[in-house]
DNA sequence: TTTAAGATGCCC
DNA sequence: GGCATCTTAAAC
């Protein structure tokens, strides 16, 4: 408990992944003690022929390089203000890649708090891709990185009951894109985020 | 070197 | 609905 999942648990189909991603738990150590939030929502983003995907038509780049890498490691971005995390996915040489949208605050919740001001109340703790990484203090340094390994990593948890799924959050400009039903979430969980 | 746009969130 | 404010990419 609490420790690192095996590497070869990436190793499944993008969309499959994305779905065995929800209810596992996040957890960043810190000096002051673990950080743990269960995943509520996740969104599958699959480069080759996703118009809405940083790496769509296999564009290589500074930023979507690590895609390219095999499954598991960490992908960050900044969007406007914020960073937004990703899990790496599929076979090295396929740039497939996992949002991670919301989280449900387990452990160290007061830090989380903290984390993110006073403004964020109950559920706006931690209900956004931007929001989960401030309350977890995860910021661009951890390109790279690989989910398997201290101290940002995945680690086993409680597997939903209900799974929904539906067109992916703030894709606007992607044609045909625009309503592949690519985004996964718990059923009736508060942290969820909202869609526009 | 300059400029535009974005997988968001907060405030008005 | 506006705007903050940062990184990247593509235009000059």
């Amino acid at each position: 408990m609490y420790q690192p999942i095996e590497p070869s648990f990436f190793q499944l189909p993008t969309l499959e992944l994305a779905k065995k991603l929800l209810g596992k738990f996040i957890i960043h150590d810190q000096p002051t003690g673990k950080l743990i939030g269960k995943i509520v929502e996740t969104e599958a983003y699959m480069g080759p022929k996703d118009k809405a995907a940083h790496s769509y038509q296999n564009r290589k780049t500074k930023r979507t390089k690590v895609m390219f890498e095999d499954a598991g490691h960490v992908y960050t971005y900044q969007m406007h203000t914020h960073t937004l995390i990703n899990i790496v996915a599929g076979p090295v040489g396929v740039p497939h890649a996992i949002l991670i949208r919301a989280i449900e605050p387990i452990a160290g919740i007061e830090q989380m708090q903290k984390n993110r001001g006073l403004h964020a109340k109950g559920v706006n703790l931690t209900n956004g891709p931007g929001k989960l990484t401030k309350a977890l203090n995860i910021t661009m340094e951890y390109y790279g990185h690989h989910w398997a390994k201290k101290p940002l990593y995945i680690a086993k948890g409680i597997a939903p009951e209900h799974i929904i799924c539906g067109p992916r959050v703030g894709i606007h400009n992607s044609e045909e894109a625009t309503l592949y039903p690519w985004r996964f979430f718990e059923q009736d969980n508060p942290f969820v985020s909202k869609f526009r």
